[in-house]
DNA sequence: CAGAGTTTATTACAGCATGTCAGAAAACAC
DNA sequence: GTGTTTTCTGACATGCTGTAATAAACTCTG
């Protein structure tokens, strides 16, 4: 919790609804320009001077509401981490049909990811130039390890998955998901979400769930 | 091939076993300092003038055998390349039994992961700082997609691999291996390597072989 | 082994992005 | 309007990069 906040006095006491203040909206001016520019450009051409040539501030207004760049990814990552755990909900609580909620969840991960894309993408490669945002993205990623792995050990107790270690199972199937999305919709360029939904669906499916040979197959 | 080789005036006329340069010596220590140096730093803490305090030479000595430190890294992964082809061709080749070979293939990967873990993390690292070295490994994980697409096809066709995009399936394969040996292996803290590969070879087993449960479950 | 020619390495410099700080300008309160 | 706080900027110091001019170290020849 390093980053300013915008609304800088209030420490959380339901202060919700009162006027925006400038400062808050010249920050959430300055997130616009980053994500403007981040459509068009890698990350690696991000400097705050061409981040601040998009607003209509200074460039050193920018450390008034960030430490660097990397703490300005580190909230777009927020903004959409949100949307992402929603979608994985469906599969990590449904006690019913594994194999259907599953791939209602990979659906919506896939949607999320196409949305998304492009940020995941400009993290990702920001990740590694800064230990702090590396932290926080393999945080977020291995938030995810853990509660796949529950769902895989409680499917396991079940008898309808065989039994292997869960956790380094959930870890292998996330990177695979996080790799794939970002390499299929991170670029203007985007793939087909049809095909990239068919093939992390199979995986998945095939190997969680492998007795079920024809409705892995939509058969 | 724009990086400095170290014997300049030779262009290729096999002219092996001449007594080594200076100046390849020195291109190799270099080399070696930045192998150390990256055992224990990360990539982003690596600049010219640490990685040269390495070595017994002045900081500008660098320029004189690398464009930057984009083209070490370049150079590193070409150095590693061959040991990891190398593995995989018993079961992109082997026209015998699948799963044996493929099974072969995931631990001759997941061997040299483990030697190569390192620098792996490193050049990955540093691939997004730089377009021409994203480029570089980019094309590195693709050739992998491309044969490993070829043998997914060829076994369609057998009727041994269910009918799916190969080269969808291959990309998200691949992209799983490598995400995982990276995160695995590519830190001093190194992970369980026969967990890793059990868990790799069931993902691949069961979703290209998945008629063959006995056999995939070593029973 | 002296001197010319070539290869290899260094010192010194210019460029560019970062992050800070003292002070200016705006916004607000009264 | 004047005083106070919030918001912003110009100017600076630092650190790393990459280059260019020069020096040092080899090598080859007579």
């Amino acid at each position: 919790m390093s980053e300013n906040t915008g609304t800088h006095s209030d420490s959380g006491v339901s202060v919700r609804h009162m006027a925006p203040s400038k400062a808050a909206l010249t920050r959430a001016s300055i997130l616009d320009a980053g994500r403007k520019y981040l459509e068009t450009h890698p990350f690696r051409d991000l400097t705050v001077g061409n981040l601040m040539a998009g607003t209509e501030y200074s460039r050193p207004a920018f450390y008034l509401y960030f430490n660097d760049l990397h703490g300005l990814m580190e909230t777009l990552l927020d903004e959409v981490k949100g949307g992402i755990v929603e979608g994985a909900r469906i599969w990590l609580t449904n006690e019913g049909d594994a194999i259907a909620s599953l791939q209602e969840s990979l659906k919506a991960l896939v949607d999320v990811g196409y949305e998304c894309g492009g940020i995941l993408k400009s993290v990702s490669d920001a990740a590694p130039s800064d230990a702090r945002l590396e932290h926080v993205w393999e945080t977020f990623l291995g938030s995810f390890d853990e509660v796949v792995s529950a769902r895989i050990a409680h499917d396991q107790a079940k008898g309808i998955t065989p039994e292997f270690d869960p956790l380094s199972m959930a870890h292998a199937l996330n990177r695979m998901g996080a790799g794939v999305l970002i390499q299929a919709f991170g670029t203007t360029q985007k793939a087909d979400k049809d095909v990239v939904l068919e093939t992390i669906t199979r995986i998945w499916i095939s190997t969680l769930y492998p007795f079920n040979l024809n409705k892995a197959r939509g058969v």
